[in-house]
Order: C-alpha cells, then structure tokens, then sequence
DNA sequence: CTGAAAGCGCTTACAG
DNA sequence: CTGAAAGCGCTTACAG
C-alpha cells in the first residue's frame, strides 16, 4: 500500500543486457549489436540473441542508452501550419521521442527566408537530425540545404515524395478517390469542392483524385463547382459562401481539411441549411476541430500523431547510422487513411 | 561542415559534477546534494557550489541521473476536456517531463466510475506521481482516493483548490473581471453571458465575477441574458441562438470559454450580424480555436502550457522528497492570465 | 556536515 | 564474427 516506488521494481521487464546475453550464451556486447541491427553478427547469434530477448521481454533502457552515447536531439522544423494538425504532430514527435530517449527541439520558420537561420539555430542547439512537416517538406530548397550539410532528415506529408529524402505520409489521392467515391455511393451527383493551398502538394492531388473520381462516374465537373481555398478558416468562409450562392446549390461540398469543411457548416446554417438534411459536408484531416464543431465532420483520418511517430523512429536511425558510419537509404513508409463516417454526411437528393 | 555531431560535444554547458565540485573545493557528492536540494549542507558550502554551478553554466545531465536512479514517470489522468485545451496540457507537459528526464504515461477516464481504474492502470505502469486537470481535480473522490495510496498529485487549472493538495491555476475570477471591465471600457452596457459546466468550478468563478463587476458599474444582468452552456461547441450554438434571438439583442456577448464563443460567432453570421460591428463576442482560455475562427477572439489567455510545466515540476520535486524521506507540503501556484484583444470585439452601440 | 567507493545499464574503442 | 574492460555522469548506501 506504501511502497509503490520501490526501487530497482523499475518498469515492466527489469531484464538487462546481462540477462539476455546469459541466457543466449553471448557476451553483453553481442547482444548490444544486436540490438543496434550492427551488421557483424552471424546469423545464428542474432537468433539466440532474438530469442532471449523475447523470452525474458528484454527492453532496452533508454535512460542508460543516452547516459552512454549522449541524448539524440530531433530538430522539428515547423511553419505556420494550422494548429490542429501541429499540435497533433507535436504529441506523436514527442511522446516517439521520449520513447527513444531523444530531445525535441522545435523552430519555426515563416518564410523561406526565414528558413536557413531557422535551421542555423537548431544545429546551434544540437540537432542530430531534422524531422520537416508541410509546407517546408514541399520547398526543395529547404530539403537542399538540409542535404548541402550533410544533415539526416524526414520529410513528414509531403504528398510528393523526393526519393533521395525519408519520408512519412499517407496516399492522398486515394484517400480522396475514396472520399469522393463515398459521396457518389450517397447519391450525390452534384458535388463542389473547396481546393487547398496550391503550394502544398496534397492540395493538388486531393483535387486531382476528385476531379478524376467524378469522371469515372460519368460526372462533369462545371468550373463554378470547385473554390479555391488556402486550407484556412477564413479561405473556408469565402469559399463556402461563393459556392452557396449559386442556383441550383450543390447537394455535397467536399472540402480538402477540416478548417474549410468546418467554415462551410457555419456558411450554411448562416444560410438556415440543415446539415446533412439540405447540405452534406465533408473534410480531410480529422484534426480536432472535426469532433469540435455540429454535426462532427465525416472526414478522411489521417494518422498525423503515428506519422510523426514513425518519422521519429526512421530519423534515430539515420542518426544512429550515421554515427556508426553505416550508409543507409532514404526509407519511405506510407500510413493507412481511414474513412470516418460522422454527422456532417447524408444522402442526396 | 561535416562533424555535427562531434562526439563528447554534446549540448551547451558540457561540465559535470566533478568540474563543478573541483572548482567548489568540495566532492561530486557534495554538489549533488547541492542540487537536489538536499538539507545537510552548510550554508558556505553551498553558497560555494552554486557559484561553481554558475560560473560553469552547468546542468545536470538528465539521462545520466535517470539511468542511476530509474526513470521518472508521470501518469496524466484526463477526461474529456475540449480538445484544444487537452493538447496544450499535453504538449506543455510532455516538454517538461522530456527536460526533467521524466517519462510521461496518459490514461483517460470518462466517468468518475472509471476513474478508480484507471488510477489502478496508471500505478500498474509504474507512475510514480499524478497529474490531475479538470474536471477530476474538482472531484473531491478522485483526490481523495490518490490521497488514500499516498500516491504524490498535483491539480492542474481547478478554481478551488484544496489547501492538502498541490495545484497550480490562474486566478479565474479576477481573469473574468478584467474581460468585463474592458467590455465595459469599449462602451458595452448590455452584455450577455454563457456559462460553463457548472461541474466545473472556474465555470462557477467566471460567471460570479461577471455579475458582480457589472453589478459594480451598476448594471443589472436580468436572467434572460445568462445563457447556461457546457463549455462545448454544441452548447454554444443553442445558447447563443437563445440569446440573440431576444429583442433587443445584447450588444455584446461574453461565452465563458473559447469553443463556446466560436459557436456565438456562427450562429451570428447566420443572421447576417457582422462581428464586432453588430455584436461583439469575447471568449476565455486562448486554445487554438481562437485563432481558427474568423474573426479571431478577443479572449482571456490562459497559460495552459506553462501551467502544465509549472504542474510537472512541482511533481517530480515533490515524488523527489517522498523518495527522500522528507517532507514537503503541498505548493500552490497561481500563474499571471493575460487579456488578448483580438478582432471580435469593438465599440458599444 | 562531508567524502571515497561502487554501481545504474548501456556502448565504445581495442583486441583477438 | 565475438568478447573483456573501461567509462558515460550521476547518486546511493556506508563511513567518518
């Protein structure tokens, strides 16, 4: 009842080195590479050394790792995203960095100009590697320095991939094949949609994917029936009234984040439409403000905080690799989306 | 150009105990107990270490500590509080408990029935003290069960804080008079109100200092201008359309929190009032969805960030003097709130 | 009130 | 491919 800190009862498994390398008849250092995926371990050991490691549920202790080599520092480089999708980024970075034992720096940088003292600074502070969200994933100047310098990095939603870069993301285009392929299953045959921010890349494949969606079905889409938006509230605002106040209304308005299918529900019942009854409405993201606002958005998921924390993991490695001299090359991992079905999507006319 | 990462160079500072104690005159011991604030150190000597520990700029290597004495680990015990509000909580703490070398462990509870559960799953994980935000740190069991286990706590934003436990706040009340006295000072005389929760207790502060500031200015509040709400998104859509369906309407409205004056600001726009020019609204906390919508809100700042910092330091000093042997009675610090003016709020009629 | 010694769990040269 | 030894920076009993 009292003694809940004893010591030594630290964390689940207790197991060190020792204990795993005494049970598979190695040495502590063996194990250690293992570990640490070095190339110079048979076969055979690695297995032993695998097995034990799974038998006793050995885990290695982060505290001691960085006593030893030092804590890793992982640089986040962000820009004025919205703020849903970077506080979303921030908690999957941090809690996949407390979990490797690394530091979080953050810097922010608006505009490129402003991105080369950005990164200045966080090689000031010590970064050993450098994760870069939208939209400075989609400059290849700031990727260029980054690379000039040597510097490892992870490019995290970015919709076009550079391939000489790690990158993190999920499809985009299929994610808004699908999206749009739910509506039609709605019957919705009239659908506007609401483009992002043409610098970043998603934007542009998210309206591609529409556009091309739309005309398998057989389905034109009229110039009038698309607004372009900046992935913004506010570009969500002036978007949703233009689009509103044509005659005849869409029955559907698919908006490429959040921020816009948010500002559009606001739009319509300004305009006294019920949603889903006179309006469906629909998003991307699935940031916060999806469940914030009524109706919650039916929207496209997409697993910011598990990006950020697969970006972190790719990004110890390249370090680790790095240090130990060991080349690696840029690995590119694609996350599953999820189509979220919530209150802001009915049936059409 | 190449050597980022010099090896041995890690981080600013750079000196250990041992630099520390050899320019104090005195052991590494000594300095350690210096800085953990150990009581059997004279005076002098003291004196010496800390102006050793200046002059070196030193800081303690957090890993290095963590492997000796075991990872530190704070549990976070949350409820559904708005989304915004959760993600500055999370990110101010995950920060510091990354500085103080801490791990953090995040376990939701949705009624007070899960709640003892969920404290058992946290003690399970090896916490080894409690973060309590709202609304649990107003629930007079919850603390009273953590109490039970000696299990150290510190609340995080409850309005009435119990002299027995840790807490760290802003202080409500004077917070919602200055939003009322500078609504008065823009020339506002009919102003409405929504309230909070009314489970929550800064919802019962807000509301009390409202009434009684206008009361002071000699201004009565009839009932039908107070609008009760739940703090969400949804509950401030329905009261707002309450209170401006209402003729006259109020010239200003005061929502006792952000998502609540967010939802104000639609329901306005869906009567073609343009805002502040027909209606001016203010909110309180300064989540991020005051600055999604448009226009952005004239708020009450809340430093939710910097009180989860404030929150985890005061834990890990206090599971510090448990561990010890000492004791230390419960702190309680009150962090400065700052008025935001933003663009929804202008003159009165 | 203060210190010498040992050890937290891991990894880095250095050998073999 | 594998291991014995030393050390990362700090703190915990144990003495004095």
């Amino acid at each position: 009842m009292d003694d809940v800190n004893k010591q030594g009862e630290r964390g689940p498994g207790g197991a060190t080195v020792y204990d795993v390398a005494r049970l598979a008849g190695v040495s502590a250092m063996t194990v250690s590479r293992v570990i640490n995926g070095n190339v110079h371990v048979s076969e055979a050991t690695r297995d032993k050394v695998l097995a034990a490691i799974s038998t006793l549920k050995y885990q290695v202790n982060q505290a001691a790792r960085a006593a030893r080599i030092g804590t890793l520092r992982v640089g986040l480089l962000y820009s004025n995203p919205s703020a849903a999708f970077l506080s979303a980024l921030l908690v999957g970075a941090m809690d996949q960095c407390s979990q490797n034992g690394a530091q979080l720096l953050l810097e922010r940088c608006d505009g490129l100009s402003s991105q080369r003292r950005a990164i200045e600074r966080l090689i000031a502070e010590g970064a050993d590697g450098i994760l870069v969200p939208p939209p400075l994933c989609d400059a290849p100047e700031a990727l260029r320095q980054l690379d000039e310098i040597g510097m490892p990095c992870v490019a995290v939603a970015t919709a076009r991939p550079v391939s000489s870069v790690a990158a993190v993301r999920i499809d985009d285009y299929e994610g808004a094949r699908t999206m749009t392929r739910y509506l039609l299953s709605l019957g919705h045959k009239d659908i506007a949609f609401i483009k992002g921010d043409p610098e970043h890349t998603p934007a542009q494949l998210r309206y591609q994917a529409f556009v091309t969606t739309m005309e398998e079905a057989g389905l034109a889409v009229p110039p009038q029936r698309v607004a372009q938006g900046l992935f913004t509230y506010r570009s969500g605002l002036a978007a949703a009234r233009n689009l509103l106040a044509q005659e005849p209304r869409p029955s559907a308005i698919f908006a490429s984040n959040d921020d816009m299918a948010a500002a559009v529900i606001a739009v319509a019942h300004g305009m006294h439409l019920q949603v889903p009854e006179d309006l469906t409405v629909c998003g991307f993201d699935d940031t916060p403000v999806a469940t914030t606002v009524w109706p919650e958005l039916t929207t496209i998921h997409q697993p910011i905080g598990d990006m950020a924390r697969v970006a972190v993991d790719l990004l110890v490695d390249q370090i680790r690799c790095r240090r130990a001299g060991e080349p690696r090359q840029a690995a590119h991992r694609l996350l599953p989306y999820t189509l979220v079905a919530r209150e802001s999507s009915g049936g059409g006319a």
